[in-house]
RNA sequence: GACCCCAUCGUCUAGAGGCCUAGGACAUCAGCCUUUCACGCUGAAGACACGGGUUCGACUCCCGUUGGGGUCGCCA
């Protein structure tokens, strides 16, 4: 049996985190197994679908790598097919119609809410004559669901759960409009789709028994379920869109990679032992059900952050600075030429370990590429005050002196220096460092004067020098 | 309210009756490394919600309590 699973998420708005962590697990069961991982769109519900939220679904999941096989589904489209599974139901006497109003069921709702009993659905017309039909009424069909014993499943996660039939009631397959619900289409299309497991968040748990009934009354066998706890907010809280939870894009936008993102949604419910970092094809050798967690989990960004650094590290220079370069020349207002290019991807190596984020990446990157002279912040200022005067000039001649403009040149002649001066390193190296890089912290500075090339490096230092002894007429920096 | 699910350090988790003096990771703190900041390394602090059983023996099994979450729509 070839595994089939499918992320069937409604279009009414970004994918969230909780969704991203569904579709990944289904994503990777289908791997795992050799099988396929469809997509539904579960537009049912017209007034609350958009374009543009398949769009941004599509997007979120081609950012994390997860790839569907075929043609993506969309329910509506499949409208004939569900009235055709619910009139069947009718003839069969498993469905009958309902003719109750909107405003009937309501007062239902509040009398049973105020009596104490389950809020569910009386039975009124389960066994009421047709005849006895108001004129002028759409009715909706309902599933007439047993009334006696329990129904049953077996989850995967959660064991064998059961309820009474009596917490039960008919549920509405087809709407006055003729148009399917949810219970009715999910479990039409499982079958349709021959899907085999069907992987989603606990709030589905309650539904699966429904769902299973139909399955059962339209004689097939439902997928195997496994639902899978739900991803709080930091407050505990189910995670919602009115509740802050961000979108995919936003974390790309924070500037986390999509395998740290893999991983770290990975890691949240689902364990192999103490291993931490698992990448890709990792995951995909060992992702199994049974190592899902049943409890609830928080999402912590430190944690996704931490992974996001190490993938960072991970990820070789070409492709960090084609990353970083859009929001590099945004930062510039300049597009990169190849000079520029060229010395960003040296700096790589140095600037990898020191970030978490694409962004911190980008900042920490800037200085590298900026055009003379360079902003220096407050705290380089203060470096270049003071005596670092007379340790510049000697730092610009000492450096001018230089025969092969390489690390270990420019080391053994700052170190030189200091020596010579009776002068801790630090004396030398910090005024370098801010004249350079316009701040207090950066990649070793020697490593930062190689990159740089010697003309750039001498010009920096005396715009540095300019900066503190401004010559008369000249601008201030 | 009814029903369903869940419960190990602040957070994510390992743990399938003795291997637990409860392990790892993030975060925190201290130290080392060091030209800054990181990275890295070493160490510290930090949890089995509570109460009953079952058992020679419970973090692990059962029951209850408490707490948290979910679902009760002609939404999905």
């Amino acid at each position: 049996m070839t595994v089939v699973t499918r992320f069937a998420p409604s279009p009414t708005g970004f994918l969230h985190i909780g969704g991203a962590r569904t579709a990944l697990f289904n994503w990777l069961f289908a791997r795992r197994h050799g099988g396929r991982f469809l997509l539904r769109i579960e537009d049912t519900d017209r007034r609350r679908s958009s374009e543009a939220a398949v769009a941004a679904i599509h997007d979120g999941l081609s950012w994390l790598g997860l790839d569907w096989d075929g043609e993506p589904v969309s329910q509506v489209s499949r409208l004939p097919r569900h009235a055709e599974a619910a009139r069947r139901l009718l003839d069969e006497g498993k469905a009958y119609r309902c003719y109750a109003t909107a405003g009937e069921l309501a007062e239902m709702r509040e009398r049973a809410k105020a009596e104490g009993r389950p809020v569910l659905y009386d039975g009124t017309w389960r066994d009421r004559d047709p005849g006895e039909a108001p004129a002028g009424v759409d009715p909706a069909i309902r599933f007439k669901a047993p009334r006696e014993g329990e129904t049953a499943i077996e989850d995967a996660v959660q064991g064998i759960v059961r309820v009474s039939n009596r917490q039960l009631d008919d549920m509405v397959l087809l709407r006055s409009d003729g148009t399917p619900t949810y219970m009715l289409a999910v479990v039409v299309d499982d079958h349709d789709m021959e899907i085999t497991h069907a992987i989603r968040g606990d709030d589905h748990l309650n539904n699966a028994f429904r769902q299973t009934q139909l399955f059962r009354a339209l004689g097939w066998e439902p997928p195997v379920y496994a639902h899978i706890p739900l991803i709080h907010g930091a407050d505990g809280a189910k995670l919602s869109k009115r509740h802050g939870a961000l979108g995919v894009e936003a974390y790309r936008e924070l500037g986390i990679l999509p395998d740290a993102m893999v991983n770290g949604l990975l890691r949240l419910g689902w364990s192999h032992g103490d291993d931490e970092i698992i990448g890709r094809d990792q995951a995909i050798a060992w992702f199994d059900l049974d190592h899902v967690g049943r409890g609830a989990a928080r999402f912590d960004l430190d944690r996704l952050m931490n992974l996001n650094a190490h993938y960072l590290r991970e990820t070789d220079a070409d492709t960090l600075v084609a990353s970083i370069r859009p929001r590099l020349e945004d930062e510039l207002g300049a597009a990169l030429d190849d000079r520029h290019v060229t010395r960003l991807t040296r700096a790589m190596p140095g600037l990898k370990p020191r970030a978490n984020s694409l962004v911190a990446l980008a900042e920490s990157a800037a200085f590298y590429v900026r055009e003379r002279p360079v902003p220096i912040d407050a705290k380089a200022r203060k470096l270049l005050g003071g005596d670092a005067g007379s340790s510049l000039h000697a730092l610009a001649e000492a450096l001018g002196a230089i025969d092969s403009w390489d690390e270990d040149g420019i080391e053994q002649a700052v170190r030189g220096l200091a020596r010579q001066r009776g002068v801790k390193l630090g004396a030398v190296a910090q005024p370098l460092r801010a004249s350079l890089a316009g701040s207090t912290v950066s990649p070793g500075i020697f490593e930062v004067a190689a990159i740089l090339g010697r003309d750039e490096t001498l010009g920096r230092v005396h715009d540095a020098l300019r900066l503190r002894d401004p010559a008369p007429g000249s601008p201030e920096i």
